[in-house]
DNA sequence: GCATCCTAAGATAACGTTATCTCAAGGATA
DNA sequence: TATCCTTGAGATAACGTTATCTTAGGATGC
């Protein structure tokens, strides 16, 4: 039986037993308890016996962050996402591919702020992890030249870095919006218009850029057809009122993001939802119960998370190998909203 | 400048100056570095400048290991809840409490599974964090005991842990559905049925004995109105076929989380969904834009995240204060869905 | 019967920090 | 001029593990 070992004065915290302590108590020496803990063969029954009691009876347990001090090794890789707790397909594979690699995962969120960001990229380089997924926000990344000299391996997911070559894993952009575009347009629709995030962002750039070309294969004119910028209630009104009330109106929409599909479908509200087709660019939860429900080109969010962590996981054995960016491609997911007809 | 330190052989990481490396490049003591690297204004300016340009030529950073070994404690909480990268207001406003507090959160999805649930919180225990918010699954938490009396603070969320006694902060179940169905009520609905989880899980074993009592209490009969067990397309199906076909069908609904909530509502396919009166327990995301719009019992997640952070901390700061249930009110969000006449 | 080899287990030195002493130099005080 | 603080800075011992040696003791080989 354990002794009581609650209460050792108000306020402070129990000690607790060491590997030292297991030794003593069990009458051997320190480092053939760390032979128990780790599974050495090479331990006579009696010995193992007596140290598993101690350990049971003082209830140790191994303290991590010195197994890891001298290991030299975590097993913990980092992930910095733009929102950990909102739906995040590629975090959840993510997650799930690391734990089945043995990998433990720490997830925290940069919630769109450069600064945060960085503070975040920074703190996981002290804690030594052994190697970081990054969402990136910011435009430069110029400071993590550094931490991967100083052979810390780092994944871009979704877009690329700036400023410095590291291994990436991201959707097609082009192609998807060209799978909207032209699906639209089979359905007979000739003025198409887009409403996506702002172009300083890498992939509010990509979309935009691809939209405008597909406007131009088809032989369409851009006026007033293409807007981007912060998405807030105001603007995709905005942008609403100059596509649909044009002389000749806009009778398709593709939306660049997530974000902008729901706002985009708040503002038209019910009546207009159910008049003008819409592709939206991402998945959105619960698209199948709207009315109607919503077509969309969907990012193969599995796949990416999964990638980045089998890049990092390669870097991590192979240091200096060639640096890889992995282009994922996406789907068309016909669900009604983009099958209204012009 | 600091000298190239990149392709230290090929495969092999190569290692990171160390406190020691900057003390002999600045030509002082390594007791000198430390003090720099801590802000120690007891250092002279002569030797601040020649610390601080070793520290920028080799690119040192210290670990982060080290420090939390030697100094005993880790700054970091954890937070086991069933899926992060699902939206989880509770885990964001656990998130954004812990950094205002200084902390780092390392989070970790249990994924409703009580054997990963317990790998979860013992690898937690083992890495010697400061303290643990944990979203219960499993039915016995027995073996926390040793790591609460090993003055470990670990916090109970959404609801209580059996077998052990520990701080929790929890929704008042029971006035949610109590709301629920009085609102339901109000509108003329007599023959009124619940659909919700498990009986086997705390928060449907509470829910559905709350909606057992307001029944009671306002002298319903009970038959085929209370519909529990886990939630599958099949199940509901049945529930429903029962409650809305019997001899006395029922009129409105109460669905006992947003699982249950987002199933009924996929089961009823838009046309009834439109003729039967709901009021869900739990937000649903783009509720708001559902036809009719969703009414809920919702529960206030942000109060409960930051308060589950509040009491850890409150624990960690003093490991013998009494044990401490907190109860959080919800709230009633009328949309639509709750407001269809009988 | 003695050298050799294997096996189990112990001493002890890292890992990279911070904390506790100690000490030297210099200015203030009697 | 001798003593006492004050201030900056260096040795060195933790923190709790794992890894490298070393050693004691019995089994094996010739």
């Amino acid at each position: 039986m354990s002794p009581a070992r609650s209460g050792t004065g108000a306020g402070t915290r129990p000690k607790r037993p060491t590997m030292v302590d297991v030794a003593r108590e069990a009458g051997v020496a320190l480092r053939t308890v760390s032979r128990v803990v780790n599974n050495d063969p090479t331990v006579g029954e009696k010995n193992l016996a007596k140290v598993q009691a101690a350990i049971a009876a003082l209830n140790y347990r191994p303290d991590e962050r010195a197994r890891q001090l001298r290991l030299g090794v975590t097993g913990t890789i980092g992930a910095a996402v733009r929102r950990i707790a909102e739906v995040n397909p590629e975090l959840a594979a993510i997650e799930h591919t690391a734990r089945s690699s043995g990998l433990t995962l720490l997830a925290a969120s940069t919630d769109f702020d450069e600064a945060r960001e960085r503070e975040i990229l920074i703190s996981m380089c002290r804690q030594r992890l052994d190697g970081i997924i990054v969402e990136p926000i910011g435009e430069s990344h110029g400071y993590l030249q550094p931490e991967l000299e100083a052979g810390m391996p780092v994944v871009s997911m979704d877009r690329p870095m700036s400023g410095i070559s590291a291994d990436c894993v991201m959707s097609d952009n082009a192609s998807g919006i060209g799978m909207a575009f032209h699906h639209l347009h089979q359905h007979g629709h000739r003025r198409i218009a887009y409403i996506g995030d702002s172009e300083r962002v890498f992939s509010g750039r990509e979309r935009a850029g691809a939209f405008r070309a597909s406007l131009r294969a088809y032989g369409e004119p851009l006026d007033g057809l293409v807007h981007t910028g912060e998405i807030t209630a105001q603007r995709v009104a905005a942008a609403l009122e100059t596509a649909l009330h044009a002389a000749q109106p806009a009778t398709a929409l593709v939306t660049g993001n997530m974000e902008t599909t729901i706002a985009v479908l708040r503002q038209l509200g019910r009546d207009q939802a159910s008049r003008i087709a819409i592709v939206g660019f991402d998945e959105v939860p619960l698209a199948d119960l709207l009315q109607p429900a919503l077509t969309v080109v969907a990012q193969d969010t599995a796949r990416i998370g999964r990638t980045a962590v089998e890049l990092l996981r390669a870097r991590m054995a192979e240091p200096d190998r060639a640096v890889e960016t992995v282009v994922v491609p996406l789907d068309l997911i016909v669900r009604g909203s983009g099958e209204l007809r012009a």
